[in-house]
DNA sequence: GCAATTTGCCAAAACGTTTTAGTAGGCTAT
DNA sequence: ATAGCCTACTAAAACGTTTTGGCAAATTGC
């Protein structure tokens, strides 16, 4: 009968303290092992008996406390993500497609994010502290560099992660990515098909392996076809916004024999788009991109070339 | 003695464990009760135990488990932000400048965002879930609308919370806004003092108090200088991205009486000078918006009017 | 030198769950 | 009838902290 206990101590009184397990269990004189394991889905507990703890459950309005759950089964269903504390980052309009998707996600899985900022100058010093005092599961790697220290701590320590992009290490963790590499390989050989023979390449911070593997597709393309790297002039935009984009596709221009620019950001070549016009050349633009699903891309239609 | 007792059950050969304040105390010599003390700044540990202690801690890595310390204080130090799982409002691309903001907020405090999206047809569905499972300390709320049924159900549970933009209840919550209706009032003052008659106001959602604020503003000032709400053309933006801003722009040049177009959205503005443009006809634009980073407005200079 | 106070530390209970290791009683097979 | 086996339930321990209430030793006041 120890479990029948009354509650004493701290909180006897507090009329404003919630439901709990053993409010349940006294509600409906079954022991708080009964209620814990109905609930929860066990094979020992009878049919009829599971559903009177379901129904007075939802009558009394129990919620089992998260944070005994957590503490007792060391999982937490959170999902750590962790945002670099830089204006750049946070700048980026990729990042509320990204996190749209991130979010039905972890609902469809029963996750919550836990979303934090990290500090400036010290890379993993968030995730350590949030593996270390359990409060996350895993966690999400979005924007990964080559040899990315993030994924080095995480692999390191043995911790469930999974990156929204890819580096050359691919063993020991999941990811999502586009063919950085390849449609960037066939959107060159495009152009060189087409008949160009001095191209642009207006390409993101290359930093980044999303922009750096581009870089390879292009110059492989280039290589692949007979060509060179000096037959390609290519331009990085470290901050995707702002005017990047006419500014670099001023610069670009300003070799007369470019005749094709290739934009690694759809945003970017809209704005080039606007300032090859305004300079009066023949030029052919193309770019790839994620989807994007604010930008409004029908006055370009027969502009754009579609590369699957 | 019984605090230092052996380490059994479950976990005892449990190889990876972390290090806890039972282990600091066995190390040091000292009740975990000291240990506790010490490290929550209590006044009643002698200042060389707590420089032991901290130094110790520090040593061997030892980090409170965070989701004990939540259980036993009941404060999580998680804020809760629930977005609603509805494309438009992922698409807004002011989204990301508020959420640097939070974020950086968030982390001055200590406190973490715990995100997640609604339930479509049970918008307070999650508050409630978070409130009674101990998830959180209270919410951002985003986005109001007039009566707010979010704001509601916190106001009644007495969860804490704060709001991002506002709505007619002030009392009992704290709110950061712009003043909407006093900038619109000015704008709309400024266009009438320019010697416009027939104004066109190209506004958001009026769902959303924000724009519905922005309304009230327009209409006053008109009616302050002797205009009616005839005088004045509202369209509406549902969605404030895709092609809205060009295509309300020509709804409202469809009126030959119009002069001058107020903006509710300097993203709109943007495209409405465009199309403002090639319509050739002669007509003044003006916008007024919460801060955008990444657009770069500086080839408008001289056609925008700051109204400060 | 003694009473009163302050200082520094601690045992045990509590927070609200899950899990382990049962047990009582009914049923089945022989 | 009895051994063995299910079925449905449960007491107690455990998770890792904080907090309460108390106590011995050192210090102070007279």
């Amino acid at each position: 009968m120890s479990q029948d206990k009354k509650l004493r101590g701290r909180r006897a009184n507090d009329p404003s303290r919630s439901v709990t397990i053993r409010d349940l269990a006294a509600e409906l004189g079954l022991s708080i092992t009964t209620i814990s394991r109905a609930l929860n889905g066990y094979a020992d507990v009878g049919e009829k008996t599971r559903k009177r703890v379901t129904e007075a459950a939802q009558k009394i309005g129990y919620r089992p406390n998260r944070n005994a759950q957590r503490l007792v089964t060391r999982r937490t269903h959170n999902i750590g993500w962790v945002q670099s504390d830089n204006d750049r980052k946070f700048v980026d309009p990729h990042f509320v497609e990204v996190m749209a998707g991130v979010l039905r996600g972890a609902r469809s899985g029963g996750y919550d994010i836990l979303l934090t900022s990290d500090t400036p100058g010290n890379e993993v010093g968030v995730y350590e502290r949030y593996v270390s005092d359990n409060s996350v599961d895993g966690f999400i790697i979005d924007l990964p560099r080559e040899d990315d220290p993030r994924i080095s701590y995480l692999l390191e320590t043995g911790r469930p992660f999974a990156v929204h992009g890819r580096e050359a290490r691919s063993a020991g963790y999941g990811w999502v990515d586009i063919d950085n590499f390849g449609n960037f390989y066939n959107l060159t050989r495009l152009m060189l098909a087409n008949g160009h023979r001095r191209l642009a390449f207006i390409n993101g911070d290359e930093h980044f392996t999303y922009a750096l593997y581009r870089r390879h597709g292009v110059l492989a393309a280039l290589a692949d076809g007979g060509f060179g790297p000096g037959d390609v002039q290519i331009l990085n935009s470290l901050h995707p916004m702002g005017d990047a984009g006419s500014r670099l596709t001023e610069a670009a221009l300003a070799d007369p024999a470019v005749t094709a620019i290739i934009y690694s950001s759809t945003l970017m070549a809209v704005e080039g788009h606007a300032a090859v016009q305004a300079s009066g050349r023949q030029i052919d633009v193309c770019s790839m991109d994620d989807e994007l699903h604010y930008i409004d891309l029908s006055s370009f239609d027969g502009h754009f070339t579609k590369v699957r």
